[in-house]
DNA sequence: TATGAATGAGAGTTCATTCAT
DNA sequence: TATGAATGAACTCTCATTCAT
């Protein structure tokens, strides 16, 4: 609870709680300022270190988000597997899509994360990095996969993965149609625009909602 | 029919087709690196002109990739509308699927273009730039998403506009899952990665299945 | 009077017009904003002509602001000749300073062209083109200077063309010495800055009424 | 004495001398080709470091010609300020000239920054630094100045400040005079343009003789 | 004579990364 | 382990001048 502040990082709770801080550096700098107009600079100066120290904790400016994308996506997944294990009999979709609806409403950093993380795989990583995320990923995404499967009742083998992924995807696409810079968002606010301005989880859902009945009125129509 | 390689372009169509020499060498360029590893500098020595030259037919490397994004996506509409306006009568989803998935197939550069248009119009765009660029995105929605109503029978009013937008964001988010750099194409070969592994278009017309689908169980519902 | 727009300037009174059209240009031009950020691009958009035919004119940058200042210094000293030859007989250093300050008062153009006329002459110019200049500068410093020998009674032989010579250089150093730029402009605002702001005109005539008094304290020291 | 060169200046002492160096450099560069053919590449190179480099000590290029002419005006203030408190008890004008003389004549670097300075206080700087710069000027004029009303008995209050700034005035426009490229060298070579040769110290000591002489005089006519 | 498209060197500046200390 | 000075390639963009038309 208590962090200690020490000039050198000697043991690994030490270090570990270094890493934490450039992490938390960056998370914060990332959302006042996006990916492009963020200096490892400035994350050095906002963790209180050195820049070569941050190099000492993390190889090139792409690790750090890559780190920080696994926290969240971990952080996320352990919270919809709680929920879902909560679950002791199948619900429905209007019910499964509020719950989903709940544990990604307050992730703005996530959703920020997903629809730059394709900028981040594949630039500048290595082999290892690459490979190690996706396989993470991978595990994660089956076993929560399946919590679903056994959530939604309509849901065959392996749907529950493929929806997670077709999540992902609909974030990024619908993150990047709803997040403005500040040029943008003036060019929406006139009124022509407004069949172009869209509510980011208003949208999202009601996709998701398309999509979970498509699928289950397709299971109907397989039986 | 043969390109007349003139040293300087004297009358306007002469213009329009060096403008159309640098956005060949943008688009030729984008396909094979990428927005981020290409400069003005490498667009102007493919075209075969100087640094300065490209600057006078586009002020940013943005005005660049809009423009390109401009002409993709209007080809792609015409494309849509032409094969659209072609049925008399309304067909189902399958078929209509088939249409688009015959639409979009060979557009690879436009579904790249669309993953980073966000990033394109995010950046050092004028508000003016910005505004017509969505303005004409807007009447075309527009015009193509009433064409789709009549082709559905069972869309209503302005769910044509609002599937093109779901359809776009879609490819945008598909996209960024499947389309790879050198290193993660090699993580992908990886056999564990195996689940990960999608066909873009597969899984594009999989979802946007779902989609219509659960919007026709939805209209029926609602009689 | 009537100033006909040509086409094409075939015989020498249009080719005259239209350079003058050029220097006007450059004249209004430079008074809003200086020799650096100025581009032929808009002194030629200003002068109605097309770039390339400006340099039919003027074959640099450097000459239009040569024939510029050599027009500004013909004028300055042809006003300055006419009223030292309306003095029949000779005046007092008071009255000879009312005389020249009249002369130059309004000529700001002059005054600015001054401070960066040696920019002009060290670079980008030609042997002849400098001859040229200082060639007729001379000739005119000494018919000018003579008149002023004539007018002030304690003038030597000489005295007038150094006179002249030593008022250009109070010219330079004083306007370089009041004339800012809007951030400069600012500083000097500042209450402090008080001793640091002079009114170039008083400044120069009290610098020109001492040396002037030095003068013919001098030569009544040497009879 | 040893200029120990060291890979990275690590402590004030080193970065103070690094900042020598660079300012070295451009010192050298400024007497050779003046200030527009002197690029920071050029200065960079010349010091032995990387342009990057350059821009840790130096903002802009009109940052260190500010430098080098705080330095340069600083030195020959100290300079001055010496001589004149050496003198015990008032001196004639004579000896005050050849005093000023001594502690001008070796410092053609500060005539010609002199010379440019406007250029650079007039473009690319901010308003903090070209408050520091101008207070710091002030205060000295006004230290320097009351020490010449000192040395010079016919000096009334504040007149030694504005003799000063008379004289920066004198020395910017005598040093445009007579500062020449090689090409107004060569002009100046031909015999026909004798008279328009100067020695700048000949002449700014005779155009300041006469300033004193006439300030003198304009004193005792008040008495 | 007139045009304005084309040039291209060069400007200042940034920043992820390295490495001497 | 920590530092932050140093790097230098890469960036976008400008503009006086040239020259094909």
């Amino acid at each position: 609870m208590s962090e200690i502040v020490v000039k050198r990082a000697t043991n690994d709770l030490q270090k570990e709680a270094r890493r934490g801080a450039i992490l938390s550096a960056a998370r914060e700098l990332f959302m006042d300022s996006g990916f492009f107009d963020l200096s490892m600079a400035t994350i050095a100066k906002k963790s209180g270190l050195a820049k070569g120290t941050v190099y000492l904790y993390f190889k090139t400016k792409e690790e750090i988000f890559l780190a920080l994308s696994t926290e969240e996506m971990n952080a996320w997944l352990d919270d919809l597997d709680h929920q879902l294990s909560e679950q002791d009999k199948p619900i429905d979709i209007e019910a499964f899509l509020s719950l989903l609806l709940k544990s990604t409403e307050e992730r703005e950093l996530m959703r920020r994360l997903s629809s730059i993380l394709h900028l981040v795989l594949e630039k500048n990583i290595t082999y290892e990095q690459a490979f190690s995320f996706k396989h993470q990923l991978m595990l994660r995404l089956h076993h929560t996969g399946n919590l679903i499967e056994k959530t939604l009742a309509f849901m065959e083998e392996g749907q529950g993965g493929y929806f997670l992924t077709t999540l992902h995807c609909l974030v990024i696409g619908w993150v990047q149609m709803t997040d403005h810079s500040p040029v943008m968002e003036k060019v929406l606010e006139h009124p022509d625009m407004a069949p172009l301005t869209f509510d980011l989880q208003e949208r999202l859902f009601e996709s998701l909602g398309f999509i979970l009945t498509g699928m289950e009125t397709a299971a109907m129509a397989q039986r």
